[in-house]
DNA sequence: AAGTGGTCTAGACCACTCC
DNA sequence: GAGTGGTCTAGACCACTTA
């Protein structure tokens, strides 16, 4: 059996992916140049460029100038999570979304909010907290922090139309952030607010989103139990 | 002010980015087709693909054939988590890395895990738990079924040399699988093998991988209080 | 049917890094 | 200094989708 020449990116990321499962190339170890593949594959080197550029990306080769592309010795599992809308996801479900401000002030940020957000001692900031629910059962409670000085737009607004989640997405799109998961122990404030027990196990995602180097936002979201966040690789 | 051609990709990604953010091109609108992109940048159109596919593949524009390309109307917020081996982790904390197996046998499994991994209800699995430790503070519980078919390897291993999560990672390279984030509140099992109160919320990563389409292997990773799981965007 | 993005090519030059 | 991947070009054809 003579092997068909391998003309396209997709099948030669397959092939290269195949050889690597089949321990043809094995971590850690050198595969040939770009060069060399597109001759034995019968194709131009960009095509066989970009099909090792992103393996590279997701972790499974390890490319430099001069010294060359080799397996991972390490290979790191590299998950994409989505994070939608919180409207988005829970009418993705089919349940009906309602969104209830419980809290809209300015205040002195508590010191923990003030060190990630970056801003002077003094400095009020904008402060909302929202009940999201699905079919009428809590969702995800979100305590956020405004800088009304990054977003003055935001003094205007009163969110009883729009939530806060939205008007961000909407206002300021596409900003730069970091995300951090963690589990917590159900406070009684929060046990209230999602209609659960208290001392239960709460997931949470922290999230502080900047534009042009300044912080917009920092948010916490409280799910109710028995969230689950899920991607696929 | 005229502005300077914009010739490399990433300028042009910049700049693309930039019109967004600044409006000039608002959430749901189309944008320029590349050859008029290419011509107004002054490169070639291939630089411009790149530059729009790769945003594309951020979900912050949506592209298609002949309608053309538009801003995302609601922009998914993408995160990429790397999941690095437990080892790796630890050790890049500069903490000592060590794992005890705790169980290994081959049983029937839990309705659950058969049910993920789409074994036969006779089918008998190798189970193992182990308990990773850094710098001798427990770190997190793996509780872990493997498919001996697909694996055979596995049965000759007793994993005292090598831990579970390294052994598969070695063994079984790049292989797809799914992810589940979530949050339990602490049985007082996973209490006494993590060592902390019973009754605390503990983040939980459930992993089932494949390769060519049969089940390898079903994990649960139960981390210790506290645990947090960080990435940019 | 026509227009858009998706891809491939052959060649060239550049940037980085190891020797 | 030399060799590798990184990128850009100009052109071409293809695939998909919408009008």
């Amino acid at each position: 059996m003579t092997a068909a020449a391998i003309r396209n990116w997709l099948a030669v990321q397959d092939e290269v992916r195949r050889r690597i499962a089949a321990r043809v190339w094995r971590p850690g170890e050198f595969i040939p140049h770009e060069a060399d593949l597109a001759r034995e594959f019968g194709c131009a080197r960009a095509t066989v460029n970009r099909a090792l550029r992103e393996l590279a990306d997701e972790g499974i080769l390890d490319r430099r100038r001069k010294a060359g592309t080799r397996v991972a010795a390490n290979p790191v599992r590299r998950a994409r999570l989505d994070i939608p809308l919180i409207r988005d996801e829970i009418e993705g479900r089919g349940l009906a979304f309602r969104h209830t401000l419980l809290c809209r002030e300015t205040a002195l940020p508590p010191p923990e909010v003030r060190a990630r957000m970056g801003t002077p001692a003094e400095a009020r900031l904008l402060h909302l907290q929202t009940l999201y629910t699905a079919g009428g059962a809590p969702y995800v409670f979100e305590d956020r922090w405004i800088n009304p000085e990054v977003v003055p737009a935001v003094t205007a607004e009163t969110f009883a139309a729009i939530s806060p989640n939205e008007w961000l997405v909407r206002e300021v799109p596409f900003e730069a952030g970091d995300f951090t998961f963690s589990a917590i122990t159900s406070t009684p404030a929060e046990a209230s607010v999602l209609g659960c027990a208290e001392g239960v196990g709460l997931f949470v995602l922290d999230r502080t989103t900047r534009r042009a180097g300044r912080i917009i936002t920092s948010v916490r979201l409280v799910f109710h139990p028995g969230y689950r966040m899920h991607t696929e690789i």
